[in-house]
DNA sequence: AGTAAACTGTAATATTATAACCTTTTATGA
DNA sequence: TCATAAAAGGTTATAATATTACAGTTTACT
């Protein structure tokens, strides 16, 4: 069970769960976590919000890191290729995998009003999806979804009887 | 039936056609298609491959219309606005619409080889997505699905038996 | 014709991403 | 242990995509 973006819980849990879980992956792929990699990773999963590239670049100069795009772009290239963030096309920012080190496609509710993204398992839509495009000769090889709409949170905030 | 992008058809007629329907919705809606917005979906329509904002400048200049970024974004929001375009967020290019004047959701099929974007219907697949996301709160609104892969006359070609 | 709204022209700039080249660090084996 | 190749990072510049701001023009409507 994934805790929801939507819901309190212990955000810092969270993150040491994915930088833990990072750690492991790239061990057993023989790659390496470099101290600028962990830092982007973990800026990345701080914010629930997607993160623009320039935007980790200040956090990254704060701590005396290099601090130009090809830096950031670098360390996230790498996350990305391992499957540790994703990147929202629709948003031009980045946020940390859920469920890193098994294939998957993902599927991201972006919420209009707090900016914030959570990824949903939809793999039985995409197995379906797939064979549709197959039945017209398509071949899928990665999918890429992300649905704007309203937070749960947000909907309750929006349609609450103190307004008005 | 729309003509497919993987098989040989009248693409002028498509374009045509597009032209057509564009005026008859500005019509209805009480917008107007000026010369550049025209030209804008024409351009756009002549290539199965989504083009950039960019791509379509050097054409308008060519055109003698002004050619700077303002004026071909403005025509593009204006055609997205109405749904005679798409916007290919993974590519940052724009494709026609293949059935404007109804509200849909739309899928792309992104070949990787030959670059050309195929819309696909898939308004079940949404409806039960959007569905999936309510049963967790999240009220939807937009949905945007690219499929990258290969088409099936790329396929054909990879595949085919006088390559070894 | 007068007027407001819509549209277009133009210059500047913001945002996102990559190229190219060089230096440093790390892993590996002679 | 030191040579060396591969990987990673530093730095500068620039490419690609998109927007802001403001002025001028055209259009639609009285």
């Amino acid at each position: 069970m994934s805790a929801s973006a939507y819901h309190p819980h212990d955000h810092q849990g969270c993150i040491s769960t994915a930088l833990q879980q990072a750690a492991t992956l790239c061990t057993e792929q023989g790659v390496r976590l470099t101290p600028i990699r962990k830092r982007v990773l973990e800026l990345v999963w701080q914010s629930h919000k997607p993160m623009g590239a320039y935007d980790l670049l200040p956090a990254l100069a704060a701590d005396g890191f290099n601090s130009a795009p090809p830096t950031v772009y670098r360390a996230l290239d790498f996350l990305l290729d391992l499957g540790l963030v994703h990147r929202l096309a629709s948003l031009n920012a980045f946020i940390g995998c859920s469920h890193p080190g098994h294939e998957h496609q993902s599927c991201f509710l972006i919420c209009k009003v707090c900016g914030k993204a959570h990824e949903m398992d939809v793999q039985p839509w995409f197995t379906s999806l797939s064979d549709a495009a197959k039945t017209q000769g398509f071949e899928v090889e990665t999918q890429i979804t992300e649905v704007v709409g309203t937070c749960p949170q947000c909907s309750k905030e929006k349609g609450s009887p103190d307004e008005s």
